[in-house]
DNA sequence: CACTATCCTGACCGATCGGCCAGTTTTCAA
DNA sequence: TTGAAAACTGGCCGATCGGTCAGGATAGTG
């Protein structure tokens, strides 16, 4: 009792990263709990004894990435308006190609998602996260363009294609810079 | 004989009609043919006697779009690089803000469109408009950045919010010029 | 009026979905 | 070793999906 048993940490973990591989290939509403139960070699009954729930697995799954972005959001938050535009530019842009394959998940599931009151602050930190880009501005254009810039992104990391990281990097890194008129 | 029955295409326009508006507000998954029977006053087994299956709904609510777009770059094929560019930008603005409702259900198609070759077309259509927003140009980064803007257009047609057209058309005539770096 | 082609529908089908539960197997500490 | 807690599973449930079909309603025409 004093470490937590690892027969539940294995196969949780087993399940969370299948459901990882299976959402980003398939999406959310694509792949069933049957297809990660399959894959993660176990039935589906043990994955709801796991999770509470299918939006569970998928809250699990993000949750790295909902971490990482909010710590962005609040390091960002002490800083100097100019100071925090040039920081969460860079770190964001980071951010989205490290995660690159589960932007396919969350595209899928903004319809939807408003529903699950387990990924509202998701939906704020991306509000947060247009405001600092913007630089703290009152023009309500360039608040627009902040938002174009991060569709753009967003959309562009959804089909990777054969890129590299370090081509889509700088890809990233030029058009958010152009849209934005920050040159470096 | 001589005309088109009055009824049968009657009961086809509601049909193509209510599916459109369920489309774009909930996607193309999401609506059920029982949905858009119901919307439009018809059973399910109505809309399968018009249409061939459900992805046959979503081609002809599609078809005006389709033919929109292939004619913008028909236009755009017989103009020299720079002035191809220029018109396409502009045009291609105007398309996507008078048919903002329908990015929505082309975004949630993405990836499983290529299943369907009666959209096979639209793929490739978009592919050109990439090439022609890029100007002619060899730079693999600018046909990159080409893509980005494509991908911010429909991403921001997507959540208009209380966006007016006006507004929503000025937005992505500005972003798509910083990032393509084409100043009027 | 009667007849026929067209339009339309209720009922049904097989498949799949997320989720639940009673009961079996495994694990692990006393 | 043993017994209870934890982990796991097969089987089932209700709902919904796209699609089919035989037959009823309807409208236009001779």
């Amino acid at each position: 009792m004093a470490a937590t048993t690892p027969a539940r940490e294995r196969t949780r973990r087993e399940i969370e990263q299948q459901a990882m591989t299976l959402f980003v290939s398939r999406g959310y509403d694509a792949t069933s709990l049957q297809d990660i139960a399959t894959a993660a070699g176990c039935s589906k009954a043990t994955v709801l004894y796991h999770f509470n729930g299918k939006p569970a697995v998928l809250a699990a799954v993000l949750e790295p990435s909902r971490i990482a972005l909010n710590d962005l959001i609040d390091q960002a938050a002490g800083m100097p308006a100019a100071a925090a535009q040039e920081f969460a530019l860079t770190r964001f842009v980071e951010l989205a190609v490290e995660f690159r394959g589960l932007i396919n998940v969350l595209q899928d599931l903004l319809s939807t998602m408003e529903q699950y009151p387990e990924f509202a602050d998701l939906i704020t930190a991306g509000m947060r996260m247009t405001e600092i880009l913007a630089g703290g501005t009152d023009d309500q254009l360039e608040i627009d363009l902040a938002k174009f810039a991060i569709n753009g992104l967003l959309g562009e990391c959804r089909h990777p294609g054969d890129r590299t990281d370090a081509e889509l990097h700088t890809l990233c890194d030029t058009a958010l810079r152009r849209i934005l008129r920050l040159n470096r």
